[in-house]
DNA sequence: CACCACCCCTGGACGC
DNA sequence: TGCGTCCAGGGGTGGT
């Protein structure tokens, strides 16, 4: 279930293909591709938005978001969605037949080696700009700060005048970059907040706790390589092991690791959310 | 405007 | 074993 950490480790593990030429691209499916113009006018797809013939030469990352950037500017942004992968093929392994299933798109590197997206739900997609100006002005611009950076005050800024429960709020993009399911209700858990609170409500010292909650759950989730549920691997097919340290996510009905008391389950803005009725109060404890 | 419900999609879990 | 049903949720969109 991709968020930031597994997006996050897609990118390192897809490092190998900088300075790497792209020979060709197969299109298996057209309809998880997508391409703008400068101005932001769609374009019929074509392999040349899908970086055909071009040279890598970074590939950065923005919340859930990560985009190759070519040499000569072309630049294609990757969304996993739910299901998402984006997987690093040995020059060895070039039958047809030793494709994932729903491998939608397949690039073909110079060198005989290729990397190639595959998506069952196809929740995810490719967005092409012609430049990273494009990306950044046309698509990146509607996102908040990066989960992994996010700080107190930007915390607060975002929260200051919402009316939402801050759970909600985590999971809006727009508000907070990078951050999911998973990582929304660890980091509610870690900071003691319960995620029904109202975004306008928390106090300083709440959000002080929740940023660095935040900041610090993810970091560790990138070290330890990401969750693997379901089938998450990263570009190399490595699984993650964050699962393995999950406070509350899907934890329903378990003892808390703090309290031992269970964990409860509620739907808030349409996800499963778990937390611990008594560790996260809907109002921080008065101060003595 | 802010917020929320719905919808897209398929694989896996579960019950019978 | 196999079939039907439900659930998971990121993000766009249209409604309130």
């Amino acid at each position: 279930m991709p968020e930031l950490p597994e997006l996050e480790h897609t990118r390192l593990s897809l490092l190998p293909i900088r300075n790497k030429t792209i020979s060709s691209v197969s299109i298996r499916r057209a309809d998880v591709c997508e391409a703008f113009s400068d101005s932001g006018s769609p374009l019929p797809i074509s392999p040349a938005h899908l970086l055909q013939n071009a040279r890598i030469t970074s590939l950065i990352r923005r919340g859930k978001q990560i985009a190759l950037i070519a040499a000569d500017g072309r630049t294609l942004c990757i969304q996993l969605g739910m299901s998402g992968r984006v997987l690093l093929r040995p020059a060895t392994k070039t039958k047809p037949q030793d494709l994932p299933a729903h491998t939608h798109i397949l690039w073909h590197l110079a060198d005989n080696s290729s990397f190639l997206f595959t998506d069952p739900r196809r929740f995810g997609g490719l967005s092409a700009y012609p430049s990273q100006n494009s990306l950044l002005s046309l698509r990146w611009s509607k996102l908040g700060p990066d989960a992994l950076t996010i700080r107190p005050a930007d915390l607060a800024a975002a929260c200051a005048d919402s009316h939402r429960a801050i759970k909600a709020l985590l999971l809006d993009q727009s508000a907070l970059a990078g951050v999911g399911n998973i990582y929304a209700d660890e980091s509610l858990f870690a900071a003691r907040i319960h995620p029904h609170t109202l975004a306008h409500k928390l106090t300083p010292r709440q959000l002080e706790a929740l940023a660095n909650s935040i900041r610090t759950i993810l970091a560790r989730a990138i070290q330890s390589g990401g969750s693997t549920l379901r089938n998450y691997t990263n570009a190399a097919g490595t699984k993650g092991q964050a699962q393995l340290t999950h406070a509350v996510y899907a934890r329903s009905g378990q003892p808390c690791t703090i309290c031992h008391r269970p964990l409860k389950s509620s739907r808030l803005a349409q996800r499963s959310t778990t937390f611990c009725p008594h560790c996260q109060p809907l109002r921080p404890h008065p101060a003595p």
